[in-house]
DNA sequence: AAAGACACCCGCCAGT
DNA sequence: ATACTGGCGGGTGTCT
């Protein structure tokens, strides 16, 4: 189970909330693995969204738990009295290396957090001139639906927060699911990240080929898993297999396994005991030194910060 | 700390 | 003609 934690403020935008919730409902039906969706805010209770409705926050900051934080956008998060109570918490978060993913104008909370500087961030074209001029080290992309940087995503916005979510289940359950999901809500599965604003319209449905070959992998992270044996097993020369892959997940294929490594080491690491040498042999690091390199690289911090901050969990 | 070894990535091009 | 394929080479990043 992937549990999400959906951060409500004054003023955000319940479209951003209810269409990745609507994904990730129906990722839990076809996947027998599927997600936990909570609401969390400065305060349990009700929180106001833009147009008056009102969501419950069904825990507050120091009771989160969560393995991804969603934060819906709303032009209350460009007002920065109403998510100062947050920036600790999205602090910590990022820290933590939590996967965190801005629906539009949450990348202003995270702006105000000081957790963009020098990334490039996607935003809605209208409000990213504000951004970038709000926050001159930012890297703002007004013409593409949503980016990654490490463990921090953001997006364009609006229904974006959809192909947004559904980008998400296609990172933790690969393409084929997306694309199932996606034709179940009658929604578009868009591919590209790099997907104009302008023209966000196709309906770009492919069935998966790497699926299978990915959980393939999956099982056997200790092993070599070199692009050569990978694009053996896919039968496909080496060429072939880096070529589609990417076109077909928007990630190389030595990334997404690196991905996969580092997500079964974090998950040893938070749950036990495990000394890291010996999690670094079961996910595929040869040594702890590696895989102290892959964590910086994906996560932004080290298996033993992770750890350290794992302990002290309850104190925001 | 540096340098050689190695894997990966990707544009290019020729073959099917 | 067009799309797909796979080998090559060089640039880049990572490991030891």
């Amino acid at each position: 189970m992937i549990r999400i934690a959906c951060l409500l403020y004054e003023g955000f935008e319940l479209l951003d909330v209810a269409g990745p919730l609507a994904i990730f409902q129906v990722a839990g039906h076809q996947n027998k693995e599927g997600y936990v969706f909570e609401t969390v805010a400065a305060a349990r209770g009700p929180v106001r969204s833009m147009g008056g409705l009102e969501l419950q926050a069904a825990a507050s900051l120091r009771k989160a738990r969560f393995d991804t934080l969603l934060i819906p956008g709303g032009l209350g998060a460009r007002e920065t009295q109403n998510t100062q109570a947050l920036i600790p918490f999205v602090q910590r978060a990022a820290e933590e290396g939590r996967r965190i993913v801005c629906v539009s104008s949450a990348a202003f909370i995270l702006a105000e957090a000081g957790l963009l500087k020098g990334q490039r961030v996607v935003m809605h074209w209208g409000a990213a001139p504000i951004l970038a001029d709000r926050y001159p080290g930012i890297d703002v992309d007004g013409a593409a639906l949503f980016a990654r940087n490490k463990n921090i995503w953001t997006s364009a916005g609006s229904l974006s927060g959809v192909d947004l979510a559904l980008a998400i289940v296609e990172q933790d359950f690969g393409a084929a699911a997306a694309a199932k999901i996606a034709k179940a809500l009658l929604v578009p599965f868009r591919r590209s990240a790099a997907q104009s604003q302008q023209t966000a319209a196709s309906t770009d449905v492919r069935p998966d080929r790497f699926d299978e070959v990915m959980a393939w992998a999956r099982q056997r992270l200790g092993e070599d898993l070199s692009l050569q044996r990978l694009a053996d097993k896919a039968a496909l020369s080496v060429r072939q297999f880096t070529r589609a892959f990417r076109l077909s997940t928007g990630e190389s294929a030595a990334k997404y396994v690196e991905r996969l490594r580092v997500e079964r080491a974090r998950a040893l690491i938070e749950s036990g005991a495990s000394a890291f040498e010996e999690v670094a042999r079961k996910c595929g690091f040869d040594n702890a030194e590696r895989m102290r390199r892959a964590f910086v690289r994906t996560l932004g911090s080290t298996p033993r910060e992770l750890r350290r901050l794992r302990k002290n969990r309850n104190r925001y």
